[in-house]
Parts: C-alpha cells; structure tokens; sequence
DNA sequence: TACGAAACTGACTGACTGGTCAGTTAATAA
DNA sequence: TTATTAACTGACCAGTCAGTCAGTTTCGTA
C-alpha cells in the first residue's frame, strides 16, 4: 500500500475516534511510521486530508449500494424496507469508523465553510433517504404500504435508524438488543391497512 | 449576575456553538469580561467548568419536567404521547444550546472517563425516556396504545425525536416541516387496533 | 479604622499545534 | 551513466493552549 493510502487509513480511524480537533499531525505521522513533512507533501492541510476521508466514503458508500441494488430483489417495498434497513446496519458495522465520523460535528462544521465538503455530506445522506424513499414508493404501488408522504417518511425512518447506530457508539443503551423493535416499529409506521384504497 | 454565574452562562453558549477544543479560555474570559485568572479561581479546570455546565443543565431539565407533570393532566396514553412529544421539541427550542452541547461528542468523550459527568448524562436521557415509557405504559392501561415492550418503544420513539431536532441542527434538513409526519408516525406505531385484546 | 478573607487580575510558562522548507533518497527515462 | 522528477525526511517556526501565581482590589465585620 502507498504511503499516501497508509496516511490516510491511519486518519480515518484517528479522526473517528478521537475527532478533529484531538488528533495532530504529529500523532499522525508517528502512528503511520512516515515523516510528519510526508503527510504535507500528499496532502496541502489537515483539513484538505479530512475532505479525502469524506470523498473516499462517499465513492465506497455509492459502490456499495450500487452492488446491492442490483443483486437484490424484493417481493414487496415493506419487505425491501425491513431488507435495506438491514442493510444499513450491516454497513455501520463494516464501515464503522466513518459512521462514527458522520455522527461527530466535525464534518459538518466542515460542511458549513466548504461546499465540497458539503456536497459529500450530501450525497452521503440522501444515498441513504433515497433508498429508503424507492422501499416505500415500491410498497406503495404494490400495496403493501400506506399513502403516507413518501420522502418525509423516508427521512422519519432514516432518523430512527441512525439514531440507534448512533445510541450504539455512545454506549448509552445496547441497540442491538433494540433491532427487533426497530423493525416492528418501522412495519407498523408504513403498515397499509386498506390495500384496496 | 455574580461573575461566576456570567462565565457560565458564556462558557455554555461558546461551548455548544464551538464545541469544547475550540472554545479556548482566553476567549471565554475576553467575552465575559473577566480576567482569565479568574476563570481558574471559581473553576478549578476547563473540565471542571464543562462538568458544572451538564450539571447545571440536569437540574434545570428535572425541575422542568417535574413542573410540567404537575401541571398537566391527559385523557389518554396517545395523547400524553403527543403532548410530550411537543414539550420535548419546545424544551429543545427553548434550551438550545444545551441541546447542541448534548448532540456533540464532547460530552460523551467526559462520560467515558468522568463518572460524574457520565452520571449527569443518564440522568438527562433517562428523564426523556422515562416520560414517554410513563405515556406508553398509561396507554396501554387505558387502551389507547398496543401492547408493545414499553422501556424498549420508548427508546425508539426517543431516536426518533431526538433524530429530528438534531437533524434540524445540522441544517441538513428543515425539521420543522417534519413535525407533522413524526406524530403521525408515532401514533401508528403506537395505535391499538384491538382495543378489547 | 483596621484586618483577614474572598474575589479578581494579567503577565507569564511550558507543552503542543499545523505547517514549512532545505535537503536527502528513490524511481524513471534518455 | 546521467539528468529530472517524485517521494520523503525531520529540524524548525510562529502561534495557541490550559493553567499558574504573585500581587491588587473589594468586602464583610469587629
């Protein structure tokens, strides 16, 4: 792996756990085994670095969607719902750190001076609300979901899903034993009662 | 105001918008109008400071919720959901700041090594929590709610809420216009549809 | 008035910060 | 072999940080 790959797996996971503001280049450069001059050269700043972590997620969360989308296939949209929220959890898991990156205000206090950073932040979450979004226009057609309005219920949904994973990583409350309700919780919110209106 | 209550009072502000790194004390004590020594004379530490502020915050948020119990009184379960669902986003509007400060990571980064502070933020969480499983468990009593677990539910309809007014921070999204959606949302979770079982 | 204590001050310190740069080493091409 | 560029190094810099402390002011009280 490059030097330039190395810098920057070491940042992730130093920037996740311990935020911006609390990891230093020096720290950086110690735990990669490069000179500190070396990670300046590859990148111009500390915050140029922080903006490549944002990128690189955004580029593999898209990836991966795009490969589940297309090996997937649902009977139902509530059914696809109860699939992708799955989903969304398997990724928190593989992709923790940056997760935890996205749960810290670092990124956005970036959003808020840089609009690059800001269009990453932005792809990143509606990636997420749209998928969400697709589940419930499908049930809606097929019936097996309410005629609620689709995108701010997808954003509802999107809120209670992402606030678990983010319960999970403060350690307040043990969300995994909350996976079940989640999901009963999500059903009985989409649930179509009427299927013949 | 004493000049300990005024530190307080700015450190809380420039703590929540900047988060605990950025806040320096020199600027803290330019702000308030003090010397910076004197900072130090009533707090012995920049942490220390922090922790009075959670403290601060517990106390006021108890006597709130203590004050509006005894005030208010409900026809049933759903409505007390309802109804505390809107005192939580009007707390929220009303302590914004403490909000914010809860929604960054710094206060978590204190629980996980001060005790103190740790003890502070359960005590926050668990006043919110408490007040929704209280309304689920009198709904399910009077039959206006199902029978779901209630500790668990609660939680859920906790990260719901939560989600929404820290969604509404980050102005990624207008909160506001979700209101609506997330009381519809909460009541079909909670609806009993078989009010005799 | 006198006096001790509490409140307050601001210049100072040593550790640490992101970033620089002159120079070295490694890789590539002619 | 030689020349050119890219990758890399680490000592160094100016600025910032939380925290200190010797000294001054304010206040309650006797």
């Amino acid at each position: 792996m490059t030097k330039k790959k190395q810098i920057m797996r070491v940042a992730t996971k130093l920037l996740s756990l311990k935020g911006y503001k609390d990891t230093s280049m020096a720290e950086l450069a110690k735990i990669t085994g490069v000179a500190q001059g070396t990670i300046f050269y590859h990148y111009n700043s500390k915050e140029e670095l922080f903006l490549a972590i944002l990128e690189d997620f955004k580029t593999e969360i898209l990836k991966e969607f795009e490969g589940y989308l297309t090996q997937r296939r649902f009977n139902s949209g509530l059914e696809m719902m109860n699939e992708v929220v799955g989903f969304y959890l398997f990724l928190a898991g593989k992709m923790e750190d940056r997760f935890l990156l996205l749960h810290r205000h670092d990124a956005y206090e970036l959003a808020r001076v840089n609009p690059v950073g800001r269009d990453y932040l932005e792809s990143i979450y509606n990636c997420f609300v749209d998928i969400f979004e697709k589940a419930i226009v499908t049930g809606q057609k097929d019936g097996s979901v309410a005629q609620l309005p689709a995108r701010r219920t997808a954003l509802i949904i999107f809120t209670m899903v992402d606030g678990l994973v983010r319960f999970n990583t403060y350690n307040l409350y043990d969300a995994g034993a909350l996976y079940d309700d989640l999901i009963t919780s999500i059903s009985r919110i989409l649930m179509n009662f009427n299927p013949s209106g």
